[in-house]
DNA sequence: AACAAAGT
DNA sequence: ACTTTGTTG
């Protein structure tokens, strides 16, 4: 499973950071841990994120080396935290986990046989993020005055539904079923370097001439996160087949075929759990000091390792001129 | 997740 | 021509 074949479908477009100056990113923010969580500790040697009792806190070095990005740009980011996960995501995540546990156990062979190389290149793979990354992470992002919200579960759908309301101008995530859940823009590689890449959903639907309902049909079959797709389809198939008999319902039926769960995963995609009990204010001021004592004392980070990220975040935060947002 | 290689 | 699978990040 996996939703990358929604790339060949999707409207991308290189922007550069300048186009989109002065907005509001809502983050998904698991996703945007992960990604600075297996670079971080790629480069690094482990130990120096693990403290005395065993916590590995590399996610702090992470925030710190991002948020610059956001903020030299004159972009306001939102963190959007998941909240619980769907049964029907499952069968994804024990598949994760298998895979996870398959690197922890290749790593541990290649330290058996003293491959130090090997060992820190599957260290990457064996990422996760833990109770206390969620929580430390959240508690630094706070002292930096970023705004938090919390999703009632998926964090790419209650950030979806905060830029369908306005709130926020674009999702920031590298997946695609952003498209999904009805994101009017998402920009992806925002932690990469080099330009962001915008992938706009109505651009999407006119250039394939299809609904978002049926844009959603093409991925079940396809398969996402949620569900299995149907075997020897992909992306040109399914949307042709979308295109020539209606809707889901009918390809399966032409097909003679079933997909499990298909109307519940449909469902979570167009009414996902989402909250509007959500506020923040887009004029930060973050503490630097404490959040420097909270990175290093607190949690014993070396300061070398942050240094250069606090002074770029001190350099660039601006007042964004932006008022309070409900 | 991106890419290359293999399979239908 | 399109999808699947495997590898690596």
């Amino acid at each position: 499973m996996g939703n990358a074949d929604l790339r060949t479908l999707a409207s991308l477009s290189d922007v550069s950071f300048d186009d989109v100056a002065g907005s509001v990113v809502a983050v998904d923010a698991h996703n945007w841990l992960y990604r600075y969580l297996t670079t971080t500790v790629k480069f690094t040697r482990e130990d120096v994120y693990t403290t005395a009792d065993g916590e590995e806190v590399a996610n702090l070095v992470g925030i710190v080396q991002g948020l610059p990005k956001f903020f030299e740009h004159d972009l306001v980011p939102i963190f959007v935290f998941d909240g619980g996960v769907t049964e029907l995501k499952d069968a994804e995540v024990s598949e994760r986990r298998a895979r996870r546990e398959q690197a922890e156990e290749l790593k541990r062979e290649a330290e058996e046989r003293g491959d130090a190389l090997a060992a820190s290149r599957l260290e990457a793979r064996t990422q996760r993020l833990t109770e206390t990354i969620q929580e430390t992470s959240r508690e630094l992002l706070e002292l930096l005055d970023v705004p938090v919200v919390e999703a009632p579960a998926e964090g790419e759908a209650q950030a979806s539904h905060m830029a369908k309301r306005g709130d926020a101008d674009y999702v920031g995530s590298e997946d695609y079923d952003t498209l999904l859940f009805g994101a009017p823009y998402t920009l992806r590689q925002l932690t990469s370097k080099g330009d962001p890449e915008l992938m706009d959903l109505d651009a999407t639907l006119s250039d394939l001439e299809v609904t978002h309902e049926q844009l959603v049909d093409i991925a079940i079959l396809c398969g996402t996160d949620f569900n299995d797709g149907l075997s020897g389809v992909g992306p040109k198939t399914a949307l042709k087949e979308v295109k020539a008999h209606g809707d889901l319902w009918a390809v399966l039926e032409a097909r003679d075929a079933y997909i499990e769960n298909a109307d519940r995963v449909r469902e979570l995609f167009f009414d996902p759990p989402v909250t509007d009990d959500y506020e923040f204010d887009t004029d930060l001021s973050p503490d630097v000091e404490a959040a420097r004592a909270f990175v290093t004392e607190e949690w014993g980070i070396p300061a070398e390792k942050v240094d250069r990220g606090f002074e770029r975040i001190e350099e660039s935060v601006v007042q964004t001129g932006l008022d309070q947002w409900t």
